[in-house]
DNA sequence: ATTGCGAATACAAACGGTTGCAATTAACTA
DNA sequence: TAGTTAATTGCAACCGTTTGTATTCGCAAT
């Protein structure tokens, strides 16, 4: 996602504006370490400016999702992931059982990848994919 | 998923209540000749018992799926879908431009599951995979 | 047939997320 | 610098789903 200011730039570019908003919500999840939820964002962004609106969130994420600058991952909790797309394309395995999360590398859907393209002619697109099921500890 | 009279059997075995509720939401997915959401079950069920919640649909779905007597699909439609677990298990490609839905067959993610098991000694739960990206007729 | 008990229910409120719309405002023009 | 206008926002209502809780009810034991 790199520098907060290229993306600003980049917004304007393709004749979006810049609106303090979007430039909070931006910060928010360049600051978060790791995945931030929109909740997450809302109460970061809220804190410095009061009258902003979840729904502004959500919106600006759609947009920032389309534009490819974030990420978004369902882990099943029941709320969604958001993450920089340039910090890397990445997968997770996540256990049914304890909720035990595991980084899968996005090579490990090359071959799927592959393989619908050729037998199904389907472009897959496989940036944010949650796996379900068991991890070594929980299987007997 | 069988016959109803084999499910209702198998309830009771468990240790579960078989109520006029849970059979009457058991035929409307057993009688849907395709994949049917929560709503649409409720409608069927709430027309001939009136006084069904729509939260007892949701109940009984969990139930159903955690006895592995239903499989539920999340197709991106901002609902999820069920239909009977006997009936296969089939994964769904959602072109996200048109919103086709290309059946895919289980057999197509078999080597993925594999190489999941052997290298991350993790057991994936493929039953209900929603895989998005552009159909053959959405990209140039 | 009646009882007792725990499982299942209806109901209401809440959840995370989306949408329609009127008001606001960023960014262009003069 | 002020004026114009379409993009963006706040707000409120809604969506599909989940959850807490008091009430109901299936069913085994009497």
């Amino acid at each position: 996602m790199g520098q907060p200011r290229d993306i600003i730039h980049k917004l304007s570019e393709l004749g979006y504006r810049v609106t303090p908003q979007r430039m909070m919500i931006l910060s928010a999840i360049e600051n978060s370490d790791s995945h931030i939820s929109a909740e997450e964002i809302y109460a970061q962004v809220v804190a410095k400016y009061p009258r902003v609106n979840i729904s502004t969130v959500y919106r600006t994420l759609e947009l920032l999702k389309r534009l490819d600058l974030v990420t978004e991952t369902d882990l099943g909790e029941g709320r969604v992931r958001y993450h920089p797309a340039d910090r890397g394309h990445h997968h997770h395995l996540v256990c049914q059982e304890c909720g035990a999360i595991i980084d899968l590398d996005e090579s490990a859907l090359f071959s799927l990848r592959d393989t619908l393209l050729r037998e199904y002619k389907f472009v897959a697109d496989l940036r944010h994919l949650a796996i379900f099921g068991r991890c070594i500890n929980c299987r007997q």
